[in-house]
DNA sequence: GCCGCTTACGCCATTCGTAAGGATC
DNA sequence: GATCCTTACGAATGGCGTAAGCGGC
């Protein structure tokens, strides 16, 4: 007999279930004995074991076991990537896009894009989940979700291609009657760092880069409260814990009449936002139309000529001169 | 039911048989009808048709269809690279190397290679395919041989990763007779251009570097004669139709006794013999062997970092600083 | 009229599920 | 003793081959 898909599924997904065959069954529909019967003969085929076994149980993954995954996790890819195109040609306008990302984007950026998008694409339905930078990044190398869009924290995914999709800096929010709310004059780096501050946590939206800009003055901020959203941030500034810095896209004026914003974009290097998605993966069309959408220099000729580039190197020299966005 | 390995099989192979059912089932071992139907269902389960049908004939394959035979084939060969991981672990020193090159390597450089290769594996088989750099590089690319070792036209095959192995350059060769045969200070390129010549036909053995040369001296130079190797070559040269130029290697002074080989390496920059694989092909324990046999600076070790490092580009820079061997 | 794909149908191989066995923690 | 993989066996699915059908060239 020669090597089948189910066996690879069956493999993959008693890897993904820690060596339980049991459950790895019962997440597959079928029988325990079916799938150790299987991959015993996958293994009897190819001459080598993959797991090993302590008696009864499924102890570990063989050397040989770990080369097999890899590529068996890689052929299964491709086999979505062969659905996936049977469903872009019988039914273009139809789908599934899962996408994973932070509060601020999904919070600020994203809602525009995705009224647009489902607009254009009434019949693609749309899952977002959110997560710190490296739980999006791990959603989207492991397939759960198709993109990842952060600012930070994906650049160690090797699978992973990233496009920049647009810069932003930050705005400094401050209650109505706090001392800097009437300043008319450029804030200096010192007027923040005397200041408590109330900003995201780190490894969360451009975090690295506020430290950075401190550090590089000689300063220590005295930052005495984060959260993950600016949303939450706003509301401690609202109860005075200090001033906000923020995203400048979270600042909205109309909700937020209580807050006076200061732009600090002199003060801080702007960061760059980033949408990943797995290399290898086959783009149904209106994924470019949603990279087109959120990303509008992100055109599909250019998106297919990054895709193409491979390496990341290739694909950043590919947008060293293409200006971006800003928000 | 759901997408086989067999039905992808089946729609390559009636690709790669021009769109004949009958003739993809023989060579398949199968009957016509069950391709036929395995073909169908897969289409009904991706709800595209691969194939279009004009009445009962295959005609064309369609935009879709396409696409679906890019990566059925890309799965065939992540599970071909399956199987030899199962090969290397149960059988390390045991298997196939098929080799696409030019008589010249094959003929001069690979002899003692292969005899070394063949007495660390002699369980271990060996092809060697020869034809014109572009049939070679064709067949790595295709799969028909697992490496191509040229000195130019594999640059156009996007889906080869080339390994530098080494340099080489020219020797002229004349029958003892000849009035240059007793020349006891360096040719000059204008020497060579007054003199008949009898080298390598265009495309092979770095035919291109020696008209570069004349070239750009302002010089045409004469060519009476051409083939594809340099036993050919000598044989003409000794039946006096002109000077022989031919790679370094090929002369082998025990042989050619009634020949006279007149160092030329100052008149034309050296060539670079390279070896091509397939990106994405797993290689064996053996392979990373031969391939350090023939070319030792290509350590196992370097040749993944080239593989990991993707881009021909970033190979070329991973290359840039190390010594090639000279022949 | 020949070639070549499709449909029909029956056989056989293979897979899958249930039940029992045995080892480990 | 509970968990969990393996073996055994019966049932059902499904792939495969032969034979017939039928549309192009």
């Amino acid at each position: 007999m020669v090597m089948k898909l189910q066996q690879l599924r069956y493999i993959v997904e008693v890897s993904r279930q820690n060596l339980n065959v049991s459950s790895a069954a019962q997440s597959l529909f079928t029988s325990q004995p079916g799938v150790s019967k299987q991959i015993r003969l996958l293994e009897d085929e190819l001459g080598v074991e993959i797991f090993t076994r302590s008696g009864k149980h499924f102890t570990q993954v063989t050397p040989a076991g770990k080369e097999v995954l890899a590529l068996a996790k890689e052929m299964l890819r491709q086999a979505e990537n062969i659905r996936q195109v049977g469903e872009e040609y019988s039914n273009p306008r139809k789908g599934r896009l899962a996408i994973s990302t932070t509060h601020t984007q999904a919070r600020y950026r994203l809602p525009s894009v995705i009224a647009s998008f489902r607009h254009h694409f009434p019949d693609v339905s749309l899952h977002l989940q959110q997560g710190t930078p490296q739980q999006i990044a791990a959603m989207a190398s492991d397939g759960t979700t198709d993109f990842a869009i952060a600012t930070e924290g994906m650049e160690h995914f090797s699978n992973l291609l990233l496009l920049p999709c647009y810069q932003w800096n930050r705005t400094v929010v401050v209650p109505k009657d706090h001392p800097l709310a009437c300043r008319t004059d450029r804030l200096t780096i010192e007027d923040i760092a005397s200041w408590p501050i109330v900003t995201y946590v780190f490894g969360f939206t451009g975090r690295s880069v506020l430290d950075d800009a401190f550090r590089k003055q000689g300063l220590t901020p005295n930052v005495v409260f984060t959260a993950t959203d600016a949303d939450v941030i706003k509301t401690y500034v609202r109860l005075g814990m200090g001033i906000g810095i923020i995203a400048h896209m979270a600042y909205e004026p109309e909700q937020d009449t209580d807050l006076v914003a200061l732009d600090v974009s002199h003060l801080f290097p702007p960061s760059t936002t980033r949408m990943a998605f797995r290399r290898g993966m086959w783009l149904r069309g209106f994924m470019y139309a949603f990279i087109e959408e959120f990303s509008p220099h992100l055109t599909r000729r250019r998106v297919e000529e990054a895709i193409a580039a491979g390496d990341q190197d290739a694909v950043d020299a590919l947008f060293r001169d293409i200006p971006l966005p800003v928000f």
